[in-house]
DNA sequence: TTGAAAGCGCTAACAG
DNA sequence: CTGTTAGCGCTTTCAA
């Protein structure tokens, strides 16, 4: 192994010149900049890890807290990770995957040890059992999501809020004065997931403030689990005509069902989602979304991270603004009631065009 | 920071000695060990990562390398990456997350700063040009899958080529005579994946083996991809009656395709699947599988590479055997043919029950 | 602009 | 069975 003192030697100066190169922390002449770099590059010197670590109290390393829950969505949290270790990596720093049944155990080992210097958690809960202890920790942490009760704590997030009450505006704006939500399924909602929850609310106050009937029904994510929900939904809205979407996986069948029903998207029935923009464009029918810029919240997390390492941690919510992208899915309303007695009869009509 | 030295002078006891309590590596009398326990949970002593890291040259972390490609399977993806976690977990090992996109240079990277003892890889490709790389680096490693070459390497899988016999071999003794297989996307064989090959090859020996007719065809994940692959099964081998697939996002389209085309599982196509359990179980019709055994891979995995750690590297090649657990989609080969009408024209039978 | 040297907290000989 | 101590490779004062 090729340490610092082998690159000295061969380069002709001190130890801790070759550190100060490497670290920029004082001024180097060119002169010797360039012999020592010349002498790290022809013994292939890396320097330790642990060493590093252990002299600097700085592992340069993150804790990446991931749910492996199966009902949580696959790919946004496969792109928030992959967000997390490339910024993670623009920084010089590497990333340390936690799974979260170590609980609130990993957190504590990870900081306990100074493995990590810092904590990203996703997924977080309205009264997640896990903040307190963050907020104990003597390493900064930032939540992706907020909780129910933020203060004192670092957390990025898609303003929900916004994005559902964005996603009524649009539909009232072509308006449509009978709106339905599909949301996740039961499970998500029943443990207080935080973004799932936010975005019903704005949903909510939106459909309100505009003054439009609205029903919201959660989904499982399966044919017979879209097909239940949208009955539902028209069965509490009889003339519903838009439906919000914040569940990517109710999505794709979603649009068969209404296709094998003869309904056309937008002209019977306008479609927008909350998901990710890739997702909504690869659609049969591309779908009008609130994108889910999961590489943007990542990078602000490891952003927010890094600050916090070197200026001290600040108690930020930042929540990014929603981006509503119109595609084909959503239109004018339909200028009467398509399907009054659809609600009521559901196996008249199916020979429609 | 409470330290070692911390916990010895609480304990009346050496530095040494609190080592080797933590360690076991030397015996200890019981009441020494009870003082030592004693103090370390009294002052909530957690020995420091980096220290421990640079006096044992062991980081107790290991490097793993996911793919971040979108047309990967995400759910396996992300099983194996949790099973690999908890594994690793079980031997005092910590995970660090490597994305593909940093390639080689990062294998390079935690393996020369001493930042992990040990690499695994997922998503090996025939000729990939990290094998070279691993092969070369002093640390461990083990792939999962299995590359064109494997000399020198460890790696562990499940046996896909007799995965796909096995689900041959199934139909064959239904007695089906006709048989299709619907793969993974078009660009998975282009890029030589390990896996989709050897599954490929498995069944079209099998087939040739029990002398039926069999087809093969890459699928695209979406309905119009599966409806496209469906009938390019047909158009090759007009009394398909058995279709394998190898391809988890195909599957629910296809059932549902099936279905509306008004043919009955098993009665008019038997499937059978290869993929994971839970998947298999949970399709609106309980689909016959080989199961992807990801947290058993991922545990072999790890019991390799920790094997490797302590008693040096061997390049054994281990291919787990496939398990195929029969359900509701595969039944006896149909009488007579059932639709010999229907490559041709797709758009007759609608009406049928 | 550079060098010398004191740790960082732990492991593992070595000595008893 | 236990204690003393020499490093592990690096960062960062302190001194020039």
């Amino acid at each position: 192994m090729v340490t610092i003192a082998d690159v000295a030697r061969h380069a002709g100066v001190s130890i801790s010149t070759v550190s100060y190169v490497l670290s920029g922390k004082r001024s180097i002449s060119a002169d010797t900049e360039r012999k020592v770099r010349d002498s790290i590059h022809d013994l292939g010197y890396q320097p330790n890890a642990g060493a590093r670590a252990l002299a600097s109290s700085k592992s340069n390393v993150l804790a990446l807290v991931v749910p492996l829950r199966s009902d949580m969505n696959l790919p946004v949290l496969m792109q928030f990770a992959t967000g997390v270790v490339t910024a993670a990596r623009a920084h010089e720093h590497d990333v340390l995957l936690l799974t979260q049944d170590e609980g609130v155990a990993g957190l504590r080992r990870v900081a306990g040890t100074a493995l990590t210097d810092a904590i990203i958690v996703m997924d977080v809960e309205q009264r997640d059992p896990r903040i307190d202890v963050l907020r104990r920790l003597h390493q900064p942490s930032v939540l992706i999501g907020v909780p129910e009760e933020p203060s004192g704590l670092a957390c990025v997030d898609l303003d929900f809020a916004a994005a559902g009450g964005e996603c009524v505006d649009h539909l009232c704006d072509l308006g449509h004065r009978s709106l339905g939500f599909i949301g996740a399924p039961t499970p998500v909602y029943e443990r207080g997931t935080s973004f799932a929850r936010r975005t019903l609310a704005g949903f909510q106050s939106a459909a309100e403030r505009r003054g439009v009937a609205a029903a919201s029904v959660a989904c499982d994510p399966s044919y017979a689990g879209v097909r239940d929900a949208l009955a539902e939904l028209r069965a509490k809205t009889p003339d519903l005509t838009g439906v919000i979407v914040h569940n990517e996986d109710a999505l794709a069948p979603l649009l068969d069902i209404v296709q094998a029903e003869g309904s056309a998207i937008p002209d019977d029935l306008s479609i927008v989602a909350i998901c990710p923009d890739q997702h909504a464009q690869n659609l049969p029918v591309p779908v009008s979304a609130v994108t889910i810029p999961t590489e943007e919240i990542a990078r602000n997390a490891v952003e927010m991270v890094m600050h916090a390492l070197d200026s001290g941690m600040d108690a930020e919510v930042r929540l990014l603004s929603p981006e509503l992208h119109i595609r084909a899915s959503s239109g004018p309303a339909p200028v009467s009631a398509p399907r009054e007695a659809n609600a009521a009869s559901p196996d008249t009509d199916q020979a429609r065009p």
